[in-house]
RNA sequence: GGUAAGGUGGCAGAACGGUCAUGCGUGGGCCUGCAAAGCCUAUACAAGGGGGUUCGACUCCCUCUCUUACCUCCA
C-alpha cells in the first residue's frame, strides 16, 4: 500500500538506514533533491567496490531527474589522510601530486562508466577554514576539545551517538578493539583535528596540523548542500564510524536531522569475501574497463540489489556480458527494422499485443526503480523487450512502427541505467550496408568463400552478422577484452 | 562477545500470504550455403533445520544453525 499519492515524483521511496523505512528523496512535493556521496581516499587506483557505489548514485540520480526531480550531486575526494602522507613519503612526492594524479585518473575511468559528472567535487584540502569553522561551532558548543595531540569530538556530549549503525556506545567502550589514548576523554572521541606540523599542514586557531577524516564531509556538505541533506550515501562500511561521526558532528552544531535518507551500498565481493587491501583481492576499475568495458561493469554492478553484496567473479561476469551482447543486438536489430528494410509481415495480430507488452514492459521498468531502486527488476524488464523484439524479429512480424517506439523505449532505459551502445556515425553505416549488399550478392551466385571472405573482413571492424531468411541483420559490437582472451 | 544483513533450483537473482519471475547453464527443434546470434520447446526434488500463527507461508512470529559485513583505515 502506497503511503503517497503516487504521481510520478514523488512515489520514488528508498530505504533509510537509519529508520529502516523507506521515504521519498524529495520529501513532500520538492522538485529537486540534494545527494551527499562519500567518495574516495585518493592515495590508489579505484576499484570495483567504488564503481559499485558511484554507479549506483548515478542510477539513482538518472532516475530522479527521468522523473522531473532535479538532483544536486556532490561528491567528495579525500585528498588529506595518513595514507596520502605515506604513500607519498614513500614515493617522494608531494602528498598534493599524488592526490592530484589519482583525481585525474578517477574522472578519467568514471567518464569511462558513463558516470555523471556530479555538480561538485569538493576536497578537504580546499575546506580547510570551512572544517576550522565548523569545528570552532563544536567547540563552542562544549561538544570538542583540545588534547595533546589534536583536537577531539567528545561522544558523551551527543545522546544519540550510535543510532545510525545501531550500536551501545558502552558496547563500543568494552570492545577490546579500540585504540587507548591517553590525551583523549573517552575512547570514542574521534579526531577533529591532529596536530602535526608537516608536510600538508595548516594553520589553525588550536595549532598547526590536518583535519580528521570525518569533519571534511560534515563540513562540505553543509557548505553545497546546507544543514539538511535529501540523499546522504556511500558503502555499507561507512556506516560505522564514518557517517555515525558526521551525523554527530552535523548534529550537534545545528541540532537539526543532518540526512533524510542514509542510503548505503553493498561490497563487491570477491569469492564471497570483501574486496579488501589486506585481502590482497582489488579488482580495479582500470583492470576490469580493459576487461569487460564500461557497459557490462555497469549490468555487473546493478544485477542484485544495491543494498546487498555482489560477487565479482567470471560467471557473474560473463552472464552480463552476454546481457550486453543481447541488448547491443537487439538496439541494431530495431534500428534495422526502423529503416524499414522489409521485415515481411507488419501489422500482424501479434502486433496489438507486442504494443501491450511494451508499455507494460516499461511500467514495471519504472516502477522497480521507484521502489528502492531496484535494479535487478529494471534490468529484467528491459530484457523482456528485447526477446520481445528478438522473438518478432524471429518470426518476421517486426512492424517498422513498434520497432521505433521499442527502440526509442529501449533507448531511454538503457539510458537511465548509463548504458551506452557504441556510436557509428551514419557514413560508417552506409559503408557497412554496402559491404553487407556485395557480399548477398556473392552468396546468391554461390561464391560462399568470397562471402566468407568479406564477412571476416567485417568482424575485423566488430561488425557481426546474422543472415536471416530475408535479409541480413548487422551489429556493430563493443570490443571487450575478456571476449578476445577466449 | 555486540550489531546489521542474509541463507530460494547446477549457478546468479526477484516478487508475493494462496498461480514460485527472469537470466545463465543443459536437452531437442527451427532459421542459415556454412556460421554466429536469435527464436521455439523442454528441463529443475528450489526455498538451512525445527516449531508456531493461518483455511493456506518461500512470504508473518519464535528458535536453532550457517554465511558475510561492521565493531580498526575502508565504497
Amino acid at each position: 500500500m502506497t503511503t503517497d499519492g503516487g504521481n510520478g515524483a514523488g512515489s520514488i521511496a528508498i530505504r533509510d538506514t537509519l529508520s529502516g523505512k523507506r521515504s521519498s528523496p524529495s520529501g513532500q512535493g520538492s522538485d529537486t533533491v540534494s545527494i551527499y556521496l562519500c567518495g574516495v581516499t585518493v592515495y590508489d587506483d579505484a576499484h570495483i567496490g567504488h564503481a559499485r557505489t558511484i554507479i549506483t548514485f548515478d542510477v539513482l540520480r538518472r532516475h530522479l531527474e527521468y522523473r522531473g526531480i532535479r538532483a544536486t550531486m556532490v561528491q567528495n575526494f579525500t585528498d588529506v589522510d595518513d595514507k596520502i602522507i605515506a604513500r607519498a613519503r614513500d614515493e617522494g612526492v608531494q602528498a598534493s601530486e599524488l592526490g592530484e594524479r589519482y583525481i585525474k585518473r578517477y574522472h578519467e575511468e568514471f567518464e569511462r562508466l558513463n558516470v555523471l559528472r556530479a555538480d561538485s567535487y569538493p576536497r578537504a584540502t580546499e575546506h580547510i577554514q570551512d572544517i576550522i569553522g565548523f569545528i570552532t561551532n563544536l567547540i563552542e558548543k562544549g561538544a570538542a576539545y583540545v588534547a595533546k595531540n589534536g583536537v577531539y569530538f567528545a561522544v558523551s556530549e551527543f545522546a544519540q551517538y550510535g543510532k545510525l549503525s545501531g550500536k551501545k556506545t558502552d558496547q563500543l567502550r568494552s570492545g577490546a578493539r579500540i585504540e587507548i589514548d591517553e590525551a583523549k576523554r573517552d575512547p570514542l572521541d574521534f579526531a577533529l583535528w591532529k596536530f602535526d606540523a608537516g608536510d600538508p599542514s595548516w594553520d589553525s586557531p588550536w595549532g598547526a596540523g590536518r583535519p580528521g577524516w570525518h569533519i571534511e564531509c560534515s563540513a562540505m556538505s553543509t557548505k553545497y548542500l546546507g544543514d539538511c541533506i535529501d540523499v546522504h550515501g556511500g558503502g555499507r562500511d561507512l556506516i560505522f564510524p564514518h557517517h555515525e561521526n558526521e551525523i554527530a558532528q552535523s548534529e550537534t552544531r545545528t541540532g537539526r536531522m543532518f540526512a533524510r535518507i542514509w542510503m548505503h551500498v553493498g561490497m563487491v565481493t570477491i569469492g564471497g569475501e570483501k574486496m579488501s587491501k589486506s585481502l590482497g583481492n582489488i579488482r580495479s576499475v582500470g583492470r576490469a574497463l580493459e576487461d569487460w568495458g564500461p557497459n557490462v561493469i555497469r549490468l555487473f554492478c546493478l544485477s542484485g540489489h544495491y543494498s546487498k553484496p555482489v560477487d565479482y567473479s567470471d560467471e557473474n561476469l560473463r552472464e552480463s556480458l552476454a546481457r550486453w551482447r543481447q541488448i547491443e543486438a537487439c538496439h541494431y536489430e530495431l534500428m534495422h527494422a526502423t529503416r524499414g528494410a522489409g521485415g515481411g509481415g507488419g501489422g500482424g495480430p501479434g502486433d496489438a499485443g507486442a504494443a501491450g507488452r511494451l508499455a507494460d514492459a516499461v511500467v514495471r521498468f519504472d516502477a522497480a526503480l521507484d521502489d528502492d531502486l531496484n535494479t535487478h527488476l529494471a534490468v529484467s524488464a528491459l530484457m523482456d523487450v528485447v526477446s520481445d523484439a528478438n522473438a518478432l524479429a524471429a518470426g518476421g512480424a517486426l512492424d517498422p512502427g513498434w520497432a521505433a517506439d521499442a527502440g526509442a523505449e529501449l533507448s531511454r532505459m538503457s539510458r537511465t541505467l548509463g548504458l551506452r551502445v557504441p556510436d557509428m556515425d551514419p557514413a560508417e553505416a552506409a559503408a557497412v550496408d554496402s559491404e553487407v549488399e556485395a557480399r548477398n550478392g556473392l552468396r546468391r551466385q554461390g561464391r560462399y568463400e568470397e562471402a566468407d571472405a568479406a564477412r571476416d573482413r567485417l568482424r575485423e571492424l566488430h561488425v557481426e552478422l546474422f543472415d536471416r531468411r530475408d535479409k541480413t541483420v548487422w551489429v556493430k559490437r563493443e570490443k571487450i577484452g575478456a571476449d578476445a582472451k577466449n
